[in-house]
DNA sequence: ACCTGAACACCGTTCAAGT
DNA sequence: ACCTGAACACCGTTCAAGT
């Protein structure tokens, strides 16, 4: 995030031996630091004013103290944006594994859970994309992620492949519909409005015919029961498309059109 | 970027009246500066040594000028970013119409190309993801992707969800997968000794089963061809699944396992 | 063990001034 | 019309010092 030039370039907290972070049995005083603080405080922070907004000095103030205070805690800037991020990811509902339960709706339950949190902190949409995710609670999703393929009816080398595919699809769309709704709480205007203006900026450009057919649906649905309508869909769509390649036994590395 | 609290918050280059900008028929000397050079330096800086490293300041100081002589043709760092990241969505190879051709097959040679461009500047996705892309060459390859599907063989109610799939899977493909070459980079590792490196300290994490099945295949493909296979696989699912769901017409509202 | 203060090397950008 | 210099309000972080 910093990006400055060091010797030896940082890959992940979770790389590294830990510090004095972590003992979270000690029961310290109210008025003491802690790193479960810090990290709490961060997400608060984040949440509330934005990634662009948040800083180590921003985050002292907040909790009464010195800037440098917080290095005691944290390496820097990067490891505490990562400890946040494993901190959201911990709040992501992981489907029960029910003994009777479809594969795929698990999966669509994961994703939708997953979306749920990412919408609820936007910033950590783009920490996930600049991190390397593998905190207990990344890791725990992940885990719970590969359960569900494992039972699924894919023979088991397409499993990476589909687990990747549908990440990858999720992950695109949380980054976009995050950012959108990002935008709009800066402007002070609704989804709506907002994407109206653009379109419409869009349409009276000079070349090409403009952004056709990306307004139209609007009579009965709303913007969110639209999106979300679309989140569904391509999910499934990819899943009925993976089913469908192993249903129709063809030679497993040539896909359909080529 | 930036992220000063601003009065009137800003939303795209491309939304503002332009500036002395955009005046490509000047051919001045080679000496005077120029919005078109100015753009062109930051790509290359932005190439060369990443977003994390680029400023207003190093940029200038590569074209021989103080900071604030840059302020004269660009409004602010995010709009020169902006520039810079519709420049480069100028450089994606767009497929040409043949009349016999499948849509199918232009619609993987759009993402392939996109794709492409982007494993060559990865700081471009992440300038995808948090502007508008409304720029001339962004907005013209948006047209080209939604003429394919408008030749393709879906109902046009279905074409926006369909546009918005692909382009989410691919947006959400090339943004880890650049992010891991950039890891790889910094870190001065191929991308399988770093991959190598990480997968190996999650194995060892307390805590659930590990990276079960992520490691498998590594007996006759690299992981280059492993990357290209998985991103081609996806997005045959995904095409494979939006078509087999027209071609069953069930009600167009209740997908697959509902 | 935990926290502070001063300082360093950076940022983006405003503003008044130069040519 | 185009570019500069000084200055402002920030950054993340080092380092030596306090308790």
């Amino acid at each position: 995030m910093t990006g400055k030039r060091v010797s030896q370039p940082r890959k992940s907290v979770w790389l590294s031996p830990p510090r004095a972070r972590g003992r979270k049995g000690t029961e310290s005083s109210s008025t003491g630091l802690d790193l479960d603080r810090i990290v709490a405080a961060a997400v608060r922070l984040l949440d509330a004013e934005g990634d662009a907004q948040f800083s180590m000095r921003r985050l002292a103030a907040e909790l009464n103290v010195t800037p440098m205070s917080l290095y005691w805690y944290v390496a820097n800037k990067d490891d505490l944006l990562e400890l946040a991020l494993d901190a959201v990811a911990g709040e992501i509902k992981l489907p029960a594994p029910g003994p009777d339960s479809d594969w795929r709706e698990e999966l669509r339950a994961l994703a939708t859970a997953w979306r749920r949190t990412m919408v609820a902190h936007p910033w950590a949409v783009r920490a996930y994309g600049a991190y390397l995710n593998i905190g207990p609670c990344s890791v725990r999703f992940t885990s719970c992620a590969q359960d569900i393929v494992a039972r699924s009816s894919l023979p088991q080398h397409e499993h990476p492949a589909a687990l990747s595919a549908v990440f990858q699809y999720v992950y695109g769309f949380i980054s976009t519909e995050t950012r959108w709704l990002e935008y709009a709480r800066e402007t002070g205007q609704t989804a709506d409005e907002f994407f109206s203006e653009v379109a419409d900026s869009v349409e009276e450009m000079p070349g090409e015919r403009a952004s056709g057919g990306l307004m139209e649906q609007h009579e009965s649905l709303s913007m969110d029961e639209l999106r979300d309508r679309d989140f569904d869909r391509a999910l499934d769509w990819l899943i009925a498309g993976m089913c469908a390649d192993v249903a129709t036994a063809r030679q497993p590395r040539q896909p359909a059109g080529r």
